[in-house]
DNA sequence: GTCTATATTTGGATAGAC
DNA sequence: GTCTATCCAAATATAGAC
């Protein structure tokens, strides 16, 4: 049999870049194909439930791909650390705001409500892990909950205008203006 | 020749009702012609363009939409009147957070780079708008833009949040925040 | 200005060889 | 595990009648 050439993983990264730059109706075949470097007949080897098959895969990787992010917060050091610590990755996974959201993509663009429980499950995660960092800096409950979905909405509306004004500074200045909101 | 159904500006509202659901891509003709009720061959009278035509045209159009929202902004009344009209008449438009932005739609679904310049133009003149308002309440002109972006991307995000974790209370929210931020 | 009918292209998916 | 070849459905777009 053939050799393979690239594993799950690194397939699986690269069918999450054009979900994240092209939204789920717009993740073609054809795109995807080009991007793994894989014939469509190999796809449906990996996915064999096609394209919704994809878009599952791709939402169960965001998790993992932001692994490292998400320990940093709920790792060693005060609060303050551990926020500026997931923010470094959370820049450094959207590429300084050049590349988009894979929730977001997903809920624009047709992706909703075919995925309507896993988003709103990656959603949530987001909120419970900034809750748990504004929780720690002294913000009571409701309210660190209440500053974490705010936040999470900031970060996706800095992607979204960054792009469209193609202005990456916006994505930037959401970010650091970040702890100052969500730490007491 | 067969009775008009409808004018120019009704038949443009349902276009872009389904771009704002669907996002570009998905917005396919098969949904435009049932929204509209008219058939293919017909909506290629009304935009000889075809598809980039329509997604032209709700563009220009949402700026006509929502100008009764920004005629309140920059018209009497305190800074404060005229942000609380403008966010009544945004809360309206958006259905309480149930209805996307056709921007960030647009954006984070294949329509850009298509409309990159017209995109930037939109969301430039929301900028504009509520930076003048900031200004008038006080805040120094570079301030004042800066919180007018930033003020962009959390209507933006707030839409996104809501619809991903279907919770419109967070829309609704980021809505009642901006007056304390945007003004000084 | 709208229709029916149809052309053309693209997208999603499968069969079977290696 | 990957390929070539192919199928079917859907999407975009057009022609021509009324």
């Amino acid at each position: 049999m053939a050799p393979r050439k690239h594993t799950r993983a690194e397939v699986v990264d690269r069918v999450a870049l054009v979900f994240r730059d092209h939204g789920y109706e717009g993740a073609t075949l054809s795109r995807i194909s080009e991007a793994t470097d894989l014939g469509r007949a190999s796809l449906y080897h990996h996915f064999p439930g096609g394209k919704e098959d994809m878009g599952r895969a791709v939402l169960e990787r965001v998790a993992v791909q932001l692994a490292e992010p998400f320990d940093a917060l709920s790792g060693d050091g005060t609060p303050e650390e551990r926020l500026a610590g997931f923010l470094r990755g959370v820049d450094a996974f959207y590429e300084k705001g050049k590349r988009n959201c894979l929730l977001g993509a997903m809920v624009l663009s047709g992706g909703h409500p075919r995925f309507a429980e896993e988003l709103s499950a990656r959603f949530k995660e987001w909120v419970d892990g900034l809750a748990a960092v504004s929780r720690a800096s002294g913000h009571e409950g409701r309210e660190a909950r209440r500053r974490a979905e705010d936040a999470v909405a900031r970060i996706q509306g800095g992607l979204v205008v960054a792009r469209g004004l193609g202005k990456g500074s916006i994505f930037k200045r959401t970010l650091a203006e970040l702890p100052e909101y969500l730490l007491a």
